[in-house]
Parts: structure tokens; sequence; C-alpha cells
DNA sequence: CATGAATGAGAGTTCATTCAT
DNA sequence: AATGAATGAACTCTCATTCAT
């Protein structure tokens, strides 16, 4: 067989997976189903992977790795720091836009990666969370040597940011996914922004942001 | 058998699942090994809980209700919406480091809240939410109104309030409860003060507020 | 449930595993034939052994126990080492034929001996062949001293003994049971009786055991 | 492929096939083991044997008719009984002593004989036996009728021999190999010489007989 | 002839739940 | 109410065999 061959099929079990673990969850898909979704026997699948956790393992990997390729990509043609920024935001967004369906997977991921003992799950996604944080890191700090946000700790600034990007997530899973992400990060970003820029800066954003501000994120505010 | 040996003895078993769920995760732990915690024998387990998923949701349920139970409680006896803030975040902190060797259940409830088809778990956690929303509207809309806080969207705001709590607390968790909750509670408050804060409320408070965001809340900063 | 109906209810299910055995032999034979054989559920084997290997095990243990035990009462009631030497030569035939129809297990059971990593069929059945090893020295031993045997290497007599025995059994086994296991083993008796015994002891013995020579042991002779 | 090639084909997968059913058993070999240890792909070794039995029925084949025609080539430029007799013995030895990493397969031939339910194996030993049989009775025949023998019924004997050959292998195989069985099988031939010898025979065999029953045949006596 | 990816029947084992005691 | 032996459906994973290339 062809390596293109066995790469497209193997490709056609991850997203067979990802189908059926966010529709049913991990545990209550099997192994069977997913080999039936992919249109192969059930034997095949471990052809391709030697456990249904490492099946598990592999969806988690291939999304990270994508989301990484991409936005290093993105990142290293934009020097300026405030576009990167918004760079940042969009690929995210984009991203978890993309994967909406599969949406529900990273909770069971998270949970998973609790669990382990091994260690793989939660040591990918640290690895992917480090690679966020370094460029939060590099974009934060040019920012506030700049002058353009107010002296902070810059990691501690990073994490918080991280932290909010997965919160807000949570809660448009848990929402059912009932708002537009974007102008929920939009929103973050000009109170994040009213919060951490400088005086100077600040005087030049302010009216646009406030603006975000006023207007919300939600289709249909819980005042009318 | 009196009433109050069963709330005991249910009780127990509650704890004992809490323990096994945390330590083991939901799916690998075996109703005999929660009976056996709890000093029970397996069969008993179903006296109290019709089945494994219904011991799940009733873990849940005693938890939120606790946390609306006493939540509700401190604020009743505290009219100025300035503090309730600081009530809602301090009970928020309180409760999750009480059970920060739960923490990790949180996760799988969530996950379990998206699959489970007859939406109990969903909608126990929604109320929860709402019940936080409310509150949360409540004071907010005090700020606004009062003049303290910028004009803002007040339910984007609140939602996006809830979402950065969740997000500091998986942070947490999947760091390994590195760092001081409380402290990361501290640092959230001040960022987004600063960002919703009228220009008035602003002046009185900045110095505070700057002087936490250079502070930080991580242990060791990256920087150094 | 009582003591009784466990131990019990254990027997059957060795019963059944024996006859299953026997006829299928250890691979082929399902462990919800056995359970089915037995009148429980497939289940409920894995309450009285935790694998099918450890059937297959305590099956070995039981067989040789029981065999163990019973000898060791027969031969402490009767001190001639004469008499004994024919007792154990009859409790083998009478154990063997009473488990006529189980006896291709044992091929099964060596087969497995060698195989098993763990040791434990090896070591029991060593174990069993120690058993009457001793026994074989000690009456063997009386008898060299006693001047009714020649002078002999004993423990390589009584090895060459059991090897025979096992011999013996085999091509029984092998040939379909077609003959009388107790003549053929009164055949051996003669045959390493007029090998070994003094020339005082087989001037007495001579005529009855060149009888049996000559008699042989099988139904139809090759040569009618 | 020319003739050759396949045959050696062949014979090398004869060869990884007795090597891992010695090593692992029948059972726990897998196919594609086999083919891996003679190096060649999976698939090969059906288009040289249709199933994974009838290469373990090809093993037993392979090694029953090589003795066979050994033994046979050996015995045809011999024509004295007692020689050959020796011969006999001899050429067993070396059989067992060339195969001693393959002899824990025996036991699985005999076990699968028992089981299998075309009758194959069982079918193939048997001729074997029947072979060795038709050899041992010619020359016990020879024996009897020549006066070196006591009168004796010489299918009996003939089987009894037989019979003991396999149980000291067996011996020999479940005791780890630990002893000579060259001089096992001598110290055997010295037990069944002198209970079978003739008068006559036995005053000039006598003392060297009696001498290899005081040396025994193992290594470490019991006794020391 | 040789290959090795694909197959799928079937294995041993697990475990939430039941129910007679 | 409490027990724990019994249940059996359902699981993941295996592997001898096939067959298109």
């Amino acid at each position: 067989m062809a390596r293109n061959d066995r790469d497209a099929k193997r490709h056609r079990l991850l997203e067979a997976a990802a189908e059926l673990f966010a529709h049913k969850g991990y545990h209550a898909t099997r192994v069977g189903e997913i080999a039936q979704q992919a249109g192969v026997a059930k034997g095949t699948v471990y052809e391709y992977f030697a456990t249904k956790e490492e099946l598990f393992y592999a969806l988690l990997d291939h999304w990270l790795t994508q989301f990484e390729s991409e936005l290093s990509e993105r990142l290293a043609s934009e020097p300026d720091p405030l576009q990167q920024a918004d760079i940042v935001r969009e690929a995210a967004v984009q991203f978890y836009q993309r994967h909406a369906t599969h949406a529900p997977i990273f909770l069971e991921f998270w949970a998973h990666a609790l669990r382990s003992p091994d260690g793989r799950f939660l040591g990918r996604i640290q690895r992917f969370r480090a690679f966020l944080e370094e460029w939060g890191h590099r974009l934060t700090k040019a920012l506030v040597d700049g002058g353009v946000f107010l002296p902070v700790d810059v990691p501690s600034l990073v994490r918080l940011e991280a932290g909010i990007s997965d919160g807000v997530f949570l809660l448009w899973v848990l929402s059912g996914q009932g708002f537009s992400l974007e102008r929920a990060y939009v929103f973050r970003q000009s109170v994040l922004g009213l919060g951490v820029l400088s005086e100077a800066a600040r005087q030049v954003l302010q009216e646009k942001l406030r603006q975000k501000l006023r207007e919300g994120f939600l289709e249909r505010s819980l005042e009318s």
C-alpha cells in the first residue's frame, strides 16, 4: 500500500473518531463504531493505532500540532507585536470554530490528562501551553517595554490570558455555542486592553474599546 | 434506621465517591471500591443511589447546592455592591480550596454534562450559572448605575467574569495547582477592575490595582 | 451463601472443566462452555477463579493433592516396604483409572508446565514428584538394605520407576486405553523385579514373576 | 523458483517454527513470528503450509520420517539382534539429543494428537510406534528364540520398552534435562536386561549390568 | 511467487446491576 | 435495611487467514 493510502486512511480514522468522540464521548464510543464510520474493519483500526487510547492521543496531537504549525507560520510574517496579538486571537478563534463540533472533546482531553498515569496527555497539553506562552510572553513583553502596556508581571498576565481563553471557550461550549466566539474574544480583548494599556495608549484606543464594552457579545442581552 | 443514620451513610458514600472520582476518574472508579471506601457492601450503594451515574449527579448537586446556600447567606447580610463583589470572589476561592483535591472532578462533570442525553447534568450546571449570573447581574448593574463602572453591556461582562473564573480554575487544575488560587483571583480582579472602572473610580483605586498588576500571582516569575 | 455451597459450586466448575478439557483440550475449551456445563453464568466462573489458567491450575492441584492425601493415608497404616510398594502401584492405577476420561489432560499439564513463565505448574508437578520420590526412596532403600534388592543406586532406580510409570501411562493414553493399565503395571513390576531382586529374593519369586512375563498385559497379542 | 529454493525455504520455515514452538509453545507462537524468524513475509507461510496446524503436522512428520529413515538404514547393515538393540537405543538417544531444545514440542504433539478430530497426528504417531514396534518385535523375538531372553510375551515387552523410552524422555524434559539421557538409557537397559535375560545370558553379563545399577545415572545422587 | 494490509469472528475478562437471603 | 454472590451484556484486543497488488 502506498504511503499516501496509509496516511489517508489514518486520517479517515481520526476524523471518524473525532466525530464520534464529540458526539458520544470517548468512553461511550466503541472501537467498532469508529471502524464502521471510517469504512474499515474493526481489526484495521489496530493496524493504525495500538489501542483506543492511542487513537485518542493521536487526535489530540494532530490538532495541537496543526494549530502550532499554523500559528508559527502566520506569526513569522508579522513583526509588529500589536498585530501579532490580533493574529493569535484570530488563529485561536478560527481554530475553535473550525473544530466547533469537536469542541467537547477538549474537556475530555483535559480530564483524561489529569488521570493518565503515563502523563503523555498532560505532557502534550503542557507542551502546547508552553508554546503559546512563549509567544505570549514575547509579544506581551514587547508591549510592556514599548510603553503600550502598563508595567505588569508579564508571566502572570500571559497565564491569565491563556486561562481566560480556555474559560471563554468553556463558556461557549457549555452554553451550547450560543454566541459568537469571535465577538466574545473581542470583548475580552477590550476589557483586558482597557485594564493594562498605559495612559498614552489608552488615550488613543479608549473610545473604540469602550464602544465594544457597551456592545457586549451576546445576541440577546439578558436585559432585553 | 433513623433518618440521621441514613443521611450519615449517604454522606459517607458521597465522600468516598468524591475521593475516588478525584483520584481515578469517574469511569475508572468501581462501584465496589466506593462501597469499600465507605465501609458498606456493594449492594448497599444501590439502596442510596439508583445508579452509578445517579451518585455522580448527587455529588454535583451536593456541592453546587452547598455553594449556593452559603453564598446566598453571606450576600444577604451585605448590601454594598462593591463589598458583595469581594464576597463572591472570596466564596468562590474558599469553595475551590476546600475542594482542592476534588477539583479534577469538575472537568468530568462538564464533559459528562455535554453528553448526557437527559440533560440533567447540563441543566444543574446551568441553573448554578444562572444563580451566579443573577447575583453578578444585580451587583454589576448597581456598579454601572452608581457610576463606579463604565457603561458596559452587563450580561456580557457577567458572562465574561464567569468564564474567566472557570478559566483560572482550569489553569490552576491543569498546572497541578501550582500557584495561589486566591492571588490569581485578585490579579484577575485587578485587571478587570482597571478595565471597567469609571474614570472617577479609577482615580481612587488605580494605584492599588496597578501594584497588583506588577506583583502578579505566580510564585516564581518566568522572568526570574 | 454458605461455605458448603461455595465449595460445591467450585467443585462443579472443576468437574465441568475437567470434562471439557479432557474432551476438547484446554485451548479449545471456552470459558463460557465451562460455565454452561456447570450450570452457572460465565461471569460466575470468575467469582471462583481469577483466570482460565487459574482454573486449569486448580484442577491440577486438586488432583495431585487428592492423590497425595490418599496415598499418605494408605501408606501410614502399612509398615512393610514390600507391601508398600504394592500399595503405591495400586494407588496409582486406581487413581488413573478413576480419572481415565481425564487422562489426556495430564499431557497438557506437562506441556503447560514447560511454558508457564511463572513456574507454578512446573513447581506443583515437581512437588508431586518429590513427594512420590520421597516414598519411593524410603521403601526402595529399605528393600536394598534388607537384602531384597541388589545393591543399586536408589535415587536412580526411583527416578526410573517414576519415568516408567509415566511412560506406561502415556502408552495407555496414546493407545486409546486399549489395554488393562493394572496388568501393565504388574508386568512392569515383574520385569523390574526380576532385574533388581537379589539372588535370594529371586529364588522365592522367580517362578511367579516369570509367569507374568509369559502372560504379558495385552488382550490380543500382536503374535496372534 | 527452482525446486531447491522452495525446499530450502520450506525447511527454513520448519526450523523457525521448531525453535518458536519449543520456546513458546504451539498456541503462543504467532504465524507472523515464524515468518519473521524465517525471513519471509507472513503471507508466504501460506504458500508452503495451508494452515498453522498443517505446519505443526509437517514438523512432526519431518522428524519422525527422518528418524525412521536413519534407523532403517543403520539397522539394515547389522544382522545381529543384540547389536541391533544397541543401535536402536543409540539412535533414539542421538535423535533426542540432536533435538534437545525441541523436546517440549513432543508433549504438544501428543496432546494435540489426542484431540485432533481428523486423527492425522495420532495416526502418524501410531505409524511411528508401529515402525519401532516392528523392529522391536523382530529383534526381541530373535533374542527370545535364541535363548538370550527368558520366554516372555514379546508384544508386551516391546510395548513396555517403548513406554519406558517415552517415560525416560518425559522425565528428562520435565526435570529440565538435568541428567545424561544416554546414561539413563543405559541404566534402563541394565535393569531390563537383568530382568529378562535367560539364566545363561545372565551369567555372562551379570557383573557388568549390576555395576551399572550401582552407578546409577544421576550426577548427584540423592543419597549424597 | 511473494507480499503485508485488511479482515472479522471470537476470545477472555470486566463490572454495573439485581435479588434471594 | 444490608448483603455479596450471581449475572450476562458488552467491552477491547488478537490473530489465523485471505487476496489484491
